[in-house]
RNA sequence: GCGAAAGUGGCGGAAUUGGUAGACGCGCAGGAUUCAGGAUCCUGUGGGCUAACACCCGUGGGGGUUCAAUUCCCCCCUUUCGCACCA
């Protein structure tokens, strides 16, 4: 196979190349054309379905998954960024011999597809199935491995019949209920809007006023699962720390307890939750949040009763986000009623305050001014008692020197039986005493809520539910699934949702007495449809159930979930709440479903700002970098913004498609996975963009000047009597695999990967310039840049395949998978040692491999650099670090 | 306010079981090639002081531990992100 060919041959055949290259550049080599070479390769994945994933038990799987993404209509640069350090783990775990399920789809419900329809007439289906197709040929271009076969989109029917399935059973199961719920509403269009339709308070579309609304919605039981979605995060150790800190918080777990606080002069009491039940004591009055069933009772008859109406309308109107402001003033009203602190005995008053939140504990709290700021604030305002019952161990408090609330820990003092007890232990035991007298216990709480998934929309997965006059709330019978939502219906973005104006829709009968009966019109929250795709992708086409549970035992958990960080809380917690969900279903068995998550981050650009005129494109400006840029409009001094996240408002974007049609998808990755390690933002350069490319054109550039020669080269290198460069660059080459295989197995430190590449690139540039390297055949650099790209080909797959091809005939690049290496060629036969003299470097020397010790300590004392460093002065030790370092400390 | 992450050349970033700080890339400078420019190739490039060597300084600031600190400990500053009346 391999023709006999001397170096002579090679270098007169060179060297006449050379020279024709001086004149006739050009015409000699052929061009690196990305688009042709890229183009040829995705055709060539897509013709041998190179990506396909298939189960097989012999082999490892591993399951890699990047977020998938809403169909807007084009990618971006975050996409870009996202999917490509997916790619690079699927392609090189794929090299490893792993067998990798790598797939994609569409999160395709959602309030964009309903807005083009009011706004343009399009119908949210049409315009997400462009999109998508759009799309798809956008990531097609990139060269993503994806097996395509398993593609979902959320919005088909296939799909989202599994969300109404998963309903019916969380709803058997107690797991999805019904109550009343506050939505936000805007008067003038009389219709619901989406939190991020809220802005500053006032509605996106009219400006007017926003409103809170009562309506009954649906809801997940997510607090059934809260402890064990906490307690699980410990086990989560392949995530970001960063996220798990969020879920910790977000779930929000209190330990404290409940304790009744009976009336004075009536029946009944107030039940309070509080962590701080070692403060009872100090408990000088009672606050209740506006909304507390009693609040308007309590006034009832008392002189207080028209203050406290008066009290509740204006706190209730004032919205949630307005009422969580930062300063927002401490505010309250005494009710006229009473209450008890069962533990001193005293009456004590009872407040309403509007810092008291209903949907937090009880929406009752004991107050203990002494202990608590809120309290401190609201009783120094209102003149109520402070008591000091908690001492800390370095001071002692005086209620009527205070400046503010003491509330870390400490000694319990005025507090009858429990009077010196530590707050830990006082909390133990007033908690025993509590249940033991019947006015209490220890209580849990969490802050996480209940999921309300209700969306008055059209473009969402209907929820299966009927209404019948005679038997009330039914479910959809699972056979009758899906309940498809009608394609005619009014899009006016006024009013309720489209589908109350569907009459084919709205209108039915009883799956249960066969009555008349009308359809919920309510549609799921689009985070339900993301909470379970990953397990849709084990088997996409199955249509017994949402996945097929044998599918799913082999493949879950995702081995590696890749996405942004604006996900780590809402997202992620669904998925897991799901995910234990559907294993107490029996439909899956593992307790988490992603095994290991990167948050990668944002892709940042700078920015160009006038003041006048705001955020301006760059290609706009007038001027130069050096004399300042000015403003196209008003010629006034344009500011050089700060770096921030690519986005349109602020016009820092850069298109994907521009991109890849100047310089080829190889570049784009290759730019997107060098700038910066994936958890990092990443600063976008245009000449960084440049300097990817030039590298891959350096390369492509070797090949056709060397590629006959490298072809020819003989593949089995001789081991012995290699002449010494050979021998370093063969170990350059050995510690090159070392490395990048270290770098991709550990953190995905895919910059510094690159980086040792182009290291080894330079090394073999500079080797192949010497006529040496040829003699023995060329069989060192052969090695060498074979080891090049293959290490590069998770990351510019299309360029490396077709280098491949050009010098490597024996095997194809799938066949030859991940390269090993040989710790023997490693070992340096010299080992350059540091000499520092009181722990300054001051010389440097180069042993033998195998010097001892002792030789090394020797030699390292005759160095003359060191020595003048040593005259006249006593050594009063040597450290040595094997093989690297000689520190010889002085005396004195 | 609480919590977390980060701060290294002109720039993006390397290096952390403590052991040559600045890999790699960009930019810049010089050279080669070219009629010229571009592209390409080679060389240099933390700061100070030098003719050069040498030496000194240097990883946000200050202190500490150590033979040795970008790395460990304490204090402070700055930036970014998350949470924010959760009783």
């Amino acid at each position: 196979m391999i023709r006999p060919h001397s170096s002579t041959e090679y270098w007169t055949r060179w060297r006449t190349q050379a020279a024709r290259n001086r004149s006739s550049r050009q015409a000699m080599e052929k061009r690196y054309d990305p688009n042709e070479v890229e183009l040829k390769w995705q055709r060539i994945w897509e013709e041998q379905k190179s990506f396909r994933a298939a189960e097989n038990g012999r082999l490892p799987k591993y399951y890699v998954l990047e977020m998938f993404p809403y169909p807007s209509g084009r990618i971006h640069m975050g996409h870009v960024r996202n999917y490509s350090i997916g790619d690079v783990v699927a392609r090189y775990k794929r090299m490893k011999g792993l067998n990798v399920l790598h797939p994609m789809g569409w999160d395709a419900f959602g309030l964009p597809a309903e807005n083009a329809a009011i706004e343009r007439g399009v119908h949210p289906e049409s315009w997400t199935r462009e999109n998508i197709l759009y799309m798809k040929t956008q990531l097609k271009r990139l060269g993503f491995s994806y097996d395509w076969e398993r593609e979902v989109a959320t919005c088909s029917p296939d799909y989202y019949r599994w969300n109404q399935w998963i309903f019916l059973q969380l709803y058997k199961r107690g797991l999805a209920y019904k109550k009343s719920s506050a939505v936000n509403w805007c008067p003038s269009c009389q219709t619901v809007l989406a939190n991020e339709q809220v802005i500053d308070g006032a509605c996106w579309r009219c400006d007017s006023a926003v409103a809170q609304k009562e309506l009954e919605q649906w809801f997940f039981r997510t607090t059934a699962y809260a402890e064990e979605l906490l307690r699980d995060i410990d086990r989560l150790e392949g995530w970001p720390e960063k996220v798990r800190i969020m879920q910790r918080n977000w779930i929000g777990k209190s330990i404290g307890a409940e304790i009744l606080f009976p009336f004075a002069g009536r029946e009944g009491g107030l039940t309070i939750f509080t962590t701080r039940q070692d403060t009872v004591y100090g408990a000088t009055f009672v606050s209740l949040a506006v909304e507390h069933p009693l609040a308007l009772e309590l006034a009832r008859g008392t002189p207080q009763e028209q203050a406290v109406e008066e009290f509740v309308d204006r706190i209730k109107q004032t919205s949630q986000s307005r009422r969580g402001e930062e300063g927002m003033e401490k505010e309250g009203v005494f009710t006229g009623a009473y209450c008890k602190n069962p533990f001193t005995g005293e009456t004590i008053p009872i407040y309403l305050a509007n810092f008291v939140l209903m949907e937090y504990g009880t929406g009752a709290v004991m107050a203990v001014p002494a202990h608590d700021q809120r309290d401190f604030e609201f009783a120094k305002k209102c003149g109520l008692l402070i008591r000091v019952v908690i001492q800390p161990k370095d001071r002692t408090l005086a209620a009527d020197r205070m400046t503010e609330a003491y509330v870390d820990d400490g000694v319990m003092v005025e507090s009858g039986p429990f009077t010196g007890l530590s707050s830990g232990a006082g909390k133990e035991n007033i908690a025993a005493y509590l249940e033991e007298k019947g006015w209490g216990k220890k209580d849990i709480r969490f802050r996480l809520r209940d999921w309300g998934i209700s969306r008055q929309r059209y473009w969402g997965t209907p929820i299966p539910i009927l209404y019948c006059a005679r038997c009330g709330v039914v479910p959809v019978p699972e056979a009758d699934l899906p309940v498809e939502l009608p394609r005619h219906v009014p899009f006016t973005g006024k009013g309720g949702s489209p589908l109350v104006e569907s009459r084919a829709f709205l209108e039915t009968a009883c799956a249960r007495c066969g009555g008349a009966a009308r359809r919920e019109t309510d549609t799921m929250d689009t985070f339900v449809d993301s909470s379970w795709y990953f397990l849709r992708y084990v088997s996409s086409d199955f249509d017994q159930a949402p996945f097929d549970s044998k599918s799913a035992a082999y493949w879950m958990p995702v081995d590696q979930y890749i996405g942004g960080v604006e996900h780590a809380v809402l997202h992620l917690l669904y998925a897991r709440f799901f995910t234990k969900a559907l294993r107490d279903l029996k439909l899956v068995k593992v307790d988490e479903p992603f095994a290991n998550l990167l948050t990668q981050g944002m892709v940042c650009k700078e920015t160009y700002r006038c003041g006048r005129h705001d955020w301006l494109l760059p290609t706009d400006l007038l001027g130069s970098e050096q004399e300042g840029w000015r403003c196209p409009q008003c010629d006034g001094p344009v500011e050089k913004g700060r770096v921030e996240k690519m986005s349109k408002s602020k016009k820092n974007i850069i298109d994907p498609e521009d991109l890849i049609a100047r310089y080829g998808a190889d570049t784009a990755r290759l730019f997107t996975l060098f700038a910066a390690p994936p958890e990092k933002d990443l600063e976008w350069s245009d000449q960084g963009v440049e300097g990817a490319y030039r590298f891959l054109t350096r390369l492509w550039r070797f090949v056709s000047q060397h590629g006959e020669a490298l072809a020819a080269a003989r593949s089995d290198v001789p081991k012995k009597d290699l002449p010494a460069p050979l021998r370093e660059l063969r170990r350059l080459t050995h510690r090159t695999i070392k490395k990048v295989t270290e770098d991709m197995e550990e953190r995905f430190h895919f910059n510094a990967a690159i980086a040792a590449v182009m290291e080894l690139f330079n090394a073999v540039g500079q080797a192949a310039r010497e006529e040496a390297a040829w003699q023995e055949g060329g069989g060192v650099v052969r090695e060498s840049l074979k080891t090049i790209l293959v290490l590069l080909y998770p990351f510019v797959p299309h360029l490396v395949s077709e280098l491949w091809t050009e010098i490597a005939s024996e095997k194809s690049l799938d066949e030859t998978g991940w390269p090993a290496y040989a710790e023997k060629v490693i070992e340096p036969e010299r080992l350059l040692i540091v000499v520092q003299v009181d722990g300054r470097v001051r010389g440097k020397i180069t042993v033998p491999g195998d010097a001892s010790g002792e030789s090394i300590e020797a030699e390292a004392l005759r160095d003359s650099r060191v020595t003048s460093f040593l005259q006249g002065r006593k050594i009063q030790r040597i450290v040595q670090v094997p093989r690297r370092l000689v520190n010889i400390v002085l005396e004195g």
